[in-house]
DNA sequence: CGGCAATAGTTTCAGTTGTTACTATATACG
DNA sequence: CGTATATAGTAACAACTGAAACTATTGCCG
């Protein structure tokens, strides 16, 4: 008997995969357009918004990237004169984020394209289905969370 | 007045694209650890094993890898033996790719590793909700695609 | 206090991925 | 037919990302 043929197109982990780079790619590409703007870079300007004053290891742990992918967006972001670095008065070692007014006059224009790009992605969904996709992806990452905590206790 | 603020976290693409890479890190790590095999790799490895000799432009379009992955991937699934290109009777520019017996061998220790990663990971979801999920990603997939169109009509 | 492990952030380096250029073949059209 | 354009696949190159090494500072504990 042969092999049972596993159709990759119902493995779910492949489908959301799909899914995920098809969304951020078409939306990767507006913000570069736009506004020259990478996924990092943006995310960082939305997390700092978002908190007025924040370290770099914050933002890693809140947006789950890497600390050098969140470093080189910050200088980037600095250079370009949309965020400041203060002295953490806390600890020596790390900065407070916070949007100059560049940035936040960035923030203002950026913003409102996000939503819109989501709206229109979105815009067959009722609320309640959007509602459900957000609470599911939320559980799948919570189990995700578990299976990695035990990978690593071995 | 202040610019409202977007709660990130409620911004429907990047949870999608969290939640899609925490899985897709799982899971990539597993295979390669278990039988070194990269998330192209084992995506050929299955797209190959469902349709039995296939082309390396035809698995581009059903998995939206790039071509140069593809080739990059099916060289080294060659390499090590685990598929054979033949040529094409239709096309001598291409090759026709199949797996050996010793891809299919991989492929049939592979396969039921996915299945129990895909069950363990929704295990807590319903038959139904699993559906609707699908149903929800394959409707994003299909609105992506028509504004990528739009795009790229100018 | 003083030394030592841990942490924030940056730099360096290696690996992966995609864009562009190239080769060989195929197809369209005069 | 034969030239021009498109396509399958590969190769060469550049960009992005993450791991490991490094620097500066912190905080613990003798």
């Amino acid at each position: 008997m042969p092999t049972p043929r596993l159709k990759l197109d119902a493995f779910l982990p492949y489908r959301l995969s799909i899914t995920s780079n098809m969304v951020s790619e078409l939306i990767a590409g507006a913000y570069e357009a736009l506004f020259g703007l990478r996924v990092p870079e943006w995310r960082l300007v939305a997390v700092i918004a978002e908190a007025e004053a924040i370290s770099q290891q914050a933002i890693g742990r809140r947006t789950r990237m890497d600390k050098v992918t969140v470093s080189r967006a910050a200088i980037a972001l600095a250079d370009r004169g949309l965020i400041k670095r203060t002295p953490n008065p806390g600890d020596a070692r790390s900065h407070l984020l916070s949007l100059t007014s560049a940035g936040e006059q960035l923030y203002a224009e950026v913003m409102p394209k996000a939503l819109e790009y989501e709206k229109r992605i979105f815009a067959s969904f009722k609320p309640a289905e959007i509602e459900r996709l957000k609470i599911m992806l939320a559980r799948i990452e919570e189990v995700v969370e578990g299976l990695e905590a035990e990978a690593e206790r071995g």
